[in-house]
DNA sequence: CGCGTTTGACCAGCGC
DNA sequence: GCGCTGGTCAAACGCG
């Protein structure tokens, strides 16, 4: 009978340490895999091994005899008593290594951030005039002061980088008209909570499945598209300002377009992480260019010779991510749409990334590393080359949003394979189809 | 009853 | 100044 408890204790502490490590491996249902095995074959909370445990234990404990008799049992039951400590302590171990990863990865992606930012920093043509003109727009948004939210977690360093503001966006909530401030220093961040990031993909759900739980707060009309933007916000942390803005494609209502907002304030799962940390790169990417100069028009890059001989170099390129210098937020659009086999074009396409790209733009320094031309650098140009010369992070960028996403696309609609072109896609004839604010 | 969604109202920015 | 638009709020509502 004591084994029987024992096991039952032993179960149940297995099966909680698996349900939270399935947490962060849920299913596209959202269910946990495993929890729902355990309910199934059981029948109840103690799952399927506990059932012959205690069959055994209580069908026999009126008599010693029978207990003797099921010695052998007894002794399985010891060995099986073994292998779930084993088992626990397995669980604990692994449990132990994926917060590791976890954090180890949270580092990680607080380091790339702060060398980007400090490599933005160091653009030569940061300007007050390029400053004074992002500062309206950045104002136009409630983001309150730093530090003041009670959520407080362990990647200190990622979300002193990412944005401060997003500490308190409860109380930015509350009180949107006192943060108005436009002397206060808080640029960055706030530039940082408006940087978007847009994924169209083909998609039949009403959502794509990114690993997040999101809670909708709104759903309005958009102009010149029949079918409604429905807002979100993360609710896996108590305050986490990250919020999303899902609308279909006014002309092909098959394709799904996804815009996030913000950075995570909490840990996250592995495959939501791979999003938000993508997201958030190539937004502090978009920001850095940015805040070269914000007002450079997509026509204009794709008019120019650098863009142009881009274009020409990168067959794929128009095909698959864009950049908006000028919604009024700075945003990258990655098209899954279009490529018919992600790998097999990711590929050559990334291995056709020329060397001579520093000779299309051969002088200015831009975030990413790569020289632009003489002329006046674009937000469009900086982020496309930043992020097209980056190899490392277009595969990240592939491979996240291939791993997040949980609708896949349907059709021979690979979802993987972004490329940056600097310009506006053939692909996205207007606005309409994308979720760039159109103010 | 709690939680999430719906939906009309409200606010701010922008263009005319 | 006014109207349009995007974004957000919050009461009402529905569901489990």
């Amino acid at each position: 009978m004591e084994i029987a408890l024992l096991d039952v204790g032993s179960f149940s502490r297995r099966r909680k340490a698996v349900e939270e490590v399935d947490f962060f491996s849920e299913s596209r249902s959202g269910r946990p895999v495993l929890s729902t095995k355990t309910e199934e074959a059981g029948g109840h909370d103690d799952g399927p091994g506990v059932d012959i445990g205690l069959n055994l234990s209580t069908g026999n404990s009126g008599s010693l005899l029978a207990v003797q008799g099921e010695g052998s049992n007894n002794h399985k039951l010891i060995g099986m008593k073994h292998e779930l400590e084993r088992s626990n302590e397995e669980n604990r171990r692994l449990r132990s290594m994926l917060d590791q990863a976890t954090k180890s990865y949270s580092a990680l992606h607080s380091h790339v951030l702060v060398l980007m930012q400090r490599q933005a920093h160091e653009i030569p043509e940061i300007n007050q005039k390029d400053k004074k003109m992002l500062a309206p727009a950045l104002a136009r948004r409630s983001i309150a002061p730093a530090g003041l939210s009670s959520v407080q977690e362990a990647d200190e360093a990622s979300r002193s980088v990412e944005e401060d503001g997003d500490r308190s966006p409860s109380l930015s909530n509350k009180s949107p008209k006192l943060v108005h401030d436009k002397s206060t220093d808080h640029s960055s961040e706030v530039a940082s909570r408006k940087a978007r990031v847009s994924v169209r993909a083909r998609c039949d759900a009403p959502m794509i499945s990114d690993g997040c739980q999101w809670r909708k707060y709104g759903q309005k009309m958009a102009k010149g598209n029949p079918c409604p933007r429905a807002y979100y916000r993360c609710t896996m942390a108590l305050g986490c300002p990250v919020r999303k803005q899902v609308q279909r494609c006014a002309e092909d209502k098959t394709i799904l377009i996804t815009t996030y907002e913000g950075n995570h304030n909490h840990p996250l799962p592995p495959a939501a992480a791979a999003l938000a940390s993508t997201t958030s790169a190539a937004a502090t990417m978009l920001l850095s260019g940015s805040t070269t100069s914000r007002d450079s028009h997509l026509a204009a890059a794709n008019s120019s010779a650098g863009s142009g001989a881009f274009l020409n170099h990168f067959p794929y390129a128009s095909t698959m991510a864009t950049l908006s210098a000028s919604a009024p937020f700075p945003t990258i659009t990655l098209d899954l749409t279009r490529t018919p086999n992600p790998y097999q074009r990711a590929q050559p396409a990334l291995g056709a990334l020329p060397a001579p790209l520093t000779v299309l733009y051969p002088h200015n320094k831009i975030p990413g590393g790569v020289q632009f031309g003489t002329r006046e650098t674009s937000v469009v140009e900086t982020v496309s080359a930043a992020i097209t010369s980056d190899p490392n992070f277009t595969a990240a960028l592939t491979a996240a949003i291939a791993s997040f996403m949980g609708c896949q696309q349907s059709g021979g609609g690979g979802s993987e394979g972004a490329i940056v072109t600097s310009g506006r896609s053939p692909q996205l004839p207007d606005q309409s189809c994308t979720t760039f604010s159109t103010n």
